[in-house]
DNA sequence: AACCGAGTTGTTACCGGTATCAAATCTCAC
DNA sequence: GTGAGATTTGATACCGGTAACAACTCGGTT
């Protein structure tokens, strides 16, 4: 008795296969798979043939068995540190909106910002074999680094221009952005600038823009005190909490600049509520442009960063080189341009 | 000649295989599999054998090879309207960390509120195998539902509560918590109470909300003016703007039911520039509790929706579908509470 | 001593595609 | 008409695992 296409079972349900096409269209699999595939390197009366009874049967090709076969898979796997924070969501607005156009799916998960949840996550995406990855921490355990670079993966780091980069790196440098902030207040006239610290342990990002701030101040020959900077946690609440260790300690201060976005809102509310003048008493600056800045009264200077555009080129470069073998993007860093927005706050 | 490893080439670079791991402890790949995912069917010493030439030459199983052969994979994918948009993000995290304990992946993509879009990522994802599919919308093309019940797979539905589910669904209802809302605002005494709907086209959730704001008009004997009721884009700028239209064509109206957070935010703001006492000009109510809504003066009273749950339990009953096959589940509904936050802007 | 069943390991076929090379057909210049 | 090269299609092995069943070991029975 011939092989029947009798009813398998299984998780997925039946689904038909290439050979059923094949079977119905009276062909083999192999010309299903170029009609499909490399439309071009089949005649145009078999690739209309097959194309129909693919439509007429409801074919769906199998991706896992595509990609076991082939060894090229159409994956990449996305690690944030946290999905709930808005400034990754527009980087993964601009990688999504790439890697769907070619044809590829995003794996996307989130670190915690812990480098051993990292760790794991990066193997996890390994044995489902995406073709990229994409990082935003720029902090690696050392098995990490040695598992991406053993596999062979092209990788792309987004966080933060890293002194010794894995591979790609598409960002903005936190260094030189909080700098020019420090600056932009130095120059306008503020003599006593705090700065609001998100926690930095782990946190490469955070720090970078400690040491742009502390390397303005001895470029405005402005004297270091530790009690003008602040470590804290995100949230507004944390925000508001700013202010007021900050106004006890030192009383002198005169400016604030809150290293994210929503700390710089909490501490703007903060000030409201205690009834003084922004930018006259305090002034007020922040680190990441969300739209509520443009909006408040006043309204806060702050810093452009361009995480779209981190999203978009990331994914570009990735994609050159899985599906072009661009080898001579290796290595490469991609230093984005930020811009000072200066407002009312400051 | 025996068949030797001979150096492969590819994209994945040279990962070991099985058969290494195999050939090394000196068993067959049966055994390396058993030890690996069913280590009770494997003596005490096999085990340790095996699991150490695995550590000792870095092997990554292959999930595409397993999942292909076993019929069986661990991705799970899911498809927003937005990523940028926060109410999902929540959502996200509690899948997410649920998904992840269990040692499955995620695959995200966002339809941007068109079902087409939707349909397409859909057929993508069942391409890719996924052994679950968490939608946000309830709208789907005849297409989209038609291979998704040929697929098999279990599916949860997340924004609303349809009237014809696909599947499962895990929401709240937005035609209660409208409701809820507007009964209060009611109940508080005000009269001319207008609606801030976004726009409802493809967006069952907004259609929902409007006929839920509705029906408490009627409840409460309130005359319906459709003037009170304006249908904008999201974000702040449109929050603002809806205060001004509404004032202007129904200078008596005396609360505004903005249906989204931004939305809420944006009128507050708008009402404070002009001058106006929130509320004891117009009150302001809104429909999603994001941490701004409680830091801002006067603090705006919302509708908490349990956005994290959501996210949680669909990932909790998606699995027991696909895990422990609990066939029981297939067309449950769970209709999670929400709460009116009553706070000083109404 | 022969038998039995539980526990452990191996053999073989197959999951659903694609790479590779061979075979068949076509094209066109000479 | 014929042979070389290009084009189109097919046969077969294989991608890296797992399912299903066979085979073997061993202590305890009868």
């Amino acid at each position: 008795m011939p092989k029947q296409s009798s009813p398998r079972k299984g998780q997925f349900g039946s689904s038909a296969r290439m050979r059923d096409v094949a079977k119905r269209a009276g062909v083999s699999t192999m010309t299903v798979s170029r009609a499909l595939n490399e439309p071009s390197k089949v005649s145009d009366e078999m690739r209309e043939r097959v194309l129909s009874v693919v439509k007429e049967i409801g074919y769906l090709p199998n991706h896992l068995a595509s990609s076991l076969s082939s060894n090229r898979s159409t994956t990449i796997g996305l690690i944030v540190p946290s999905i709930d924070n808005s400034i990754y969501t527009q980087t993964v607005k601009g990688l999504s909106s790439v890697i769907r156009q070619s044809g590829f799916q995003l794996m996307i998960a989130e670190s915690g910002y812990d480098p051993n949840e990292e760790e794991e996550l990066i193997t996890a995406f390994l044995t489902h074999r995406v073709s990229g990855l994409v990082l935003h921490s720029t902090e690696h355990t050392p098995q990490a680094i040695a598992k991406i670079r053993k596999s062979g993966v092209p990788v792309v780091e987004n966080g933060n221009i890293p002194e010794k980069p894995l591979d790609m790196v598409v960002s903005y440098s936190n260094f030189d952005a909080a700098y020019a902030m420090t600056m932009h207040l130095g120059r306008l006239g503020y003599k006593h600038i705090a700065f609001a610290s998100l926690y930095s342990v782990h946190n490469d990002r955070s720090q970078d823009r400690l040491k742009g701030y502390q390397a303005a101040l001895v470029q405005l020959g402005l004297k270091q005190d530790p009690r003008l900077v602040i470590e804290t946690s995100r949230g507004l609440a944390a925000g508001a909490e700013v202010v007021a260790r900050v106004i006890h300690s030192v009383p002198e201060v005169d400016a604030l600049f809150c290293a994210g976005d929503v700390l710089a809102v909490g501490a703007l509310f903060e000030c409201q509520k205690r009834g003084w003048s922004v930018p006259d008493r305090i002034a007020i600056a922040s680190f990441d442009d969300v739209d509520l800045l443009r909006h408040v009264a006043p309204s806060v200077t702050t810093l452009r960063l361009p995480r779209y555009d981190i999203g978009e080129r990331s994914a570009r470069m990735l994609l050159s080189r899985i599906m072009d073998g661009a080898e001579h993007l290796r290595g490469s860093v991609v230093d984005l341009k930020f811009e000072v927005i200066q407002r009312e706050s400051a």
